[in-house]
DNA sequence: GTTATTGCAAACAATTTGCACCCAC
DNA sequence: GTGGGTGCAAATTGTTTGCAATAAC
């Protein structure tokens, strides 16, 4: 075992919690770039794949396809919607017992969860054509 | 608004339901192809999409970033390892109450949701060296 | 007949991998 | 000096798009 971080995983971490939102690896990349730092995209994933493993980081996937990766904390979950991609916070988390519970129940070590609500916002809600008039970008 | 369903729609439909579990655009194309379905990759995507948006079909996104639809089925959630890619399903749900609040505070038409909790399984949580041991088809 | 749907292949975007170089120990 | 960590570029994979042919009404 390595509980060590390597240069790049501390950077990133640095980052991450600097930022304390969910950030594409890609704009991490630009990000840490920016910062000075040289560090390649590839190294970017590498690091975030391990962080992950270790339960120091999670990550979302967006309807896109993108990952999200943030630090490991809080009950920050989503209402998201289907046509334009908008991701609204929310804080309300009704899971913790359970969560405790399965982790007994099915001998499974629990790093986070994710808890998200699909379905067509305000705006797509009433724009029966469904065009896409937002960006998937939130 | 066309409310009705095209042939392939149709198709789709008819098979997510026969079985009754979520399965990949890719695979679905796979298994119509083998019914003899003359049907094409990008009309399986673009129904998904459509469907999707009209809430009759869910999607959720395994770690490894494919896309697994199904229809929509309430209260069908997973326990996920981040090493294996394993899924475990489980069928507790404590956000129904959650959801019917939150359609009315944030106006926004909830069609379904997905929670995942994540982690190491039995095996991986064990293996210290965190090898690829399993599959990521679950 | 007109319009939406379909299939194919090319295009795309995010991610992963191969490999030589470099840094930490 | 050795072995893991890193950066670059190429490869891979799931998904989307352009467009001509086709089916639906």
């Amino acid at each position: 075992m390595k509980p060590q971080r390597t240069r790049s995983q501390q950077r990133i971490l640095n980052l991450l919690s600097k930022l304390n939102r969910a950030i594409s690896a890609q704009d991490l990349y630009v990000e840490l770039r920016k910062g000075g730092k040289s560090i390649g995209l590839a190294t970017v994933y590498r690091s975030l794949e391990t962080l992950k493993l270790r339960g120091v980081v999670q990550m979302r996937k967006r309807p896109n396809g993108e990952s999200l990766y943030s630090s490991v904390q809080k009950d920050q979950h989503h209402l998201t919607c289907l046509n334009c991609g908008e991701s609204i916070p929310i804080n309300e988390c009704p899971v913790h017992q359970l969560e405790t519970e399965l982790q007994t129940s099915h001998q499974f070590k629990i790093y986070y969860h994710t808890l998200e609500f699909f379905g067509l916002c305000d705006r797509c809600g009433v724009d029966h054509t469904l065009e896409k008039h937002g960006k998937a970008n939130g």
